[in-house]
DNA sequence: CAAGTGCCTTTATC
DNA sequence: AGATAAAGGCACT
């Protein structure tokens, strides 16, 4: 099937799918190929033309962000030229809304890690508990359903390279299973209520709680704190803050929770009800930056 | 190439 | 409240 975007509505497959906000699609010749809830799909975008098999036209949309109307979006979080910069360079990125159960397991598992170790782990998991599908001859596999993990051994969910992580996952398959954590309800209610529910699940803190808040509940204002835009802000927007603020968190290596709390109050009162946009754009960016001048 | 550092952090403890 | 340590193990330098 196809969509045909307006010309208006900017719209970048790969980087949508490479920005690190989604961890298990792979790019085979020309066309993406993932799982979304329980089946294979696989994307392909020439120009303005997206075409796609294994979903409805409405799915597409909706995973893929193109629902947000971006050129008022992307208006909205431009606030000084830092941000413009990296707008007109990134522009096309769009928030997916991915399903909340994978992604909470997702961030949960991403914690401490980096983006390749992250995929690896998201991979396993997915090779041992999942549901294997082919499409075009190339094997996929379905996210596990949280009655699967919440049956699977803590030792199983190690092997798959979750180290200390198996026990929160493990927990949180058992509060989802059992009905305990209803997490498509979440979207429902407001960023801050669907935060505070979030927050009670083992291994899921601030920064995880936002994360899933923003790219699978609905909620783009939350703005996730970590490494890079705790960068973003030292070097970009320092002036916001007391010199001595920025003097700590540069020296400490981990941020309080009054720091984080500190560092995404302002990224929501300064980039408005599209912060999360704001968040992911400045995060993809500094990466990217960062990329550059370890290659050059 | 080996060893060291860092990783889209969180929890436990004091 | 804030500081500190510990926690798999992989990825990059």
């Amino acid at each position: 099937m196809k969509i045909v975007l307006e010309p208006s509505q900017p719209f970048n497959l790969d980087l949508t799918l490479c920005c690190g906000q989604t961890f298990r699609w792979e790019k085979f010749g020309e066309y993406w190929y993932g799982t979304v809830k329980d089946k294979p799909l696989k994307v392909r975008q020439t120009g303005n033309v997206i075409e796609f098999e294994g979903a409805n036209t409405s799915l597409v949309k909706t995973y893929f962000g193109l629902n947000d109307d971006l050129p008022l979006i992307l208006s909205k979080i431009t606030k000084d030229r830092h941000i413009g910069e990296v707008v007109k360079t990134l522009k096309g990125l769009r928030i997916l809304r991915q399903d909340p159960w994978e992604c909470l397991i997702s961030y949960i598992c991403a914690t401490y890690k980096n983006i390749p170790a992250i995929k690896r782990m998201l991979h396993n998991l997915s090779k041992r508990f999942g549901e294997r599908t082919v499409l075009d001859g190339y094997t996929l596999y379905t996210f596990p359903t949280a009655k699967k993990l919440a049956k699977a051994s803590l030792w199983k969910l190690a092997e798959c390279g979750l180290g200390y992580r198996a026990k929160y996952v493990y927990e949180a398959s058992k509060k989802v299973a059992d009905g305990q954590l209803k997490i498509e309800e979440l979207k429902k209610e407001n960023y801050e209520s669907a935060k505070k529910k979030l927050l009670t699940i083992k291994g899921v803190g601030l920064k995880v709680a936002d994360c899933v808040a923003l790219f699978s509940l609905e909620k783009l204002e939350a703005f996730p704190v970590d490494v890079w835009i705790k960068r973003v802000m030292i070097r970009h927007y320092a002036n916001h803050f007391e010199k001595e603020f920025i003097r700590k968190i540069s020296f400490k290596k981990s941020l309080t929770r009054a720091d984080y709390e500190k560092l995404g109050l302002f990224g929501r009162k300064y980039f408005g009800v599209y912060a999360g946009y704001a968040q992911e754009y400045l995060f993809h960016f500094e990466r990217m930056v960062a990329k550059q001048s370890r290659t050059s």
